[in-house]
DNA sequence: TATTTATATTTGTATATTACGATATTTACT
DNA sequence: AGTAAATATCGTAATATACAAATATAAATA
């Protein structure tokens, strides 16, 4: 044990704290990064990140076939990623919330500067 | 069709600039964003959010088995989220660089707040 | 009601990831 | 050289994920 004893038992309890019983917050987020870290999803991501889509719309700029766009759209919704409403025979995807969307923006910043 | 040409042709365009000819950008970004995404990896960075760590105390830290967590730091070592340097027989693993910390920040904000 | 359009789901198959025990490597110490 | 400690790698069986064709559903319109 190279680390102090204190500073040792310091993050052990910060990492039991910080996940606490079950893991839940680390579950989550594991899932919900996990399911945005696909090229697919990232790309349906920067075309949403300016506003609602409809699925056509997202085929045509991902250039991503209907079917398996679909399965990408709902694991990001299953996950809290995106939320989605219909109209008519559209389905309009977007983000979720602000935190996501914050997210994503550091992501593009990170990667794509 | 049901957004404006001109708005489409935009994402369109900024679609394929974004990540380039061969989507290098993006498909950096998905592989590092999906090495990060496991709960324990996440764990891990957890861990070593404030300083390098030898293996055998992120062993004392996670409770992942040895070779498992070898593996696991290999991986985000492979992918540029950690460096690793020897001292005798320890290895100390640490965040490679600040962006990637503060991504992680970023990550913990919005997912353990 | 029949047809068309937009989207979702199912299904099969191929590929990737996982954890863990066993084994190998590296370095220090005697 | 021989041993021990720390870490890395290999082999493998279980599980998860990928994609796309085929099919199903839902809503609009003829």
């Amino acid at each position: 044990m190279k680390t102090s004893a204190n500073r040792s038992e310091k993050i052990k309890r910060e990492l039991e704290q910080l996940f606490g019983e079950q893991d839940t917050n680390i579950e989550i987020a594991a899932q919900c990064l996990k399911v945005m870290s696909h090229p697919a999803r990232l790309r349906i991501l920067c075309a949403l990140r300016d506003g609602e889509q409809t699925v056509q719309n997202l085929e045509y700029y991902t250039g991503i076939k209907q079917s398996t766009l679909s399965q990408h759209l709902a694991l990001l919704k299953s996950r809290g990623v995106l939320v989605s409403r219909r109209e008519t025979t559209y389905s309009f995807y977007s983000f979720s919330n602000d935190q996501i969307t914050k997210l994503f923006d550091l992501i593009k910043e990170v990667f794509c500067t």
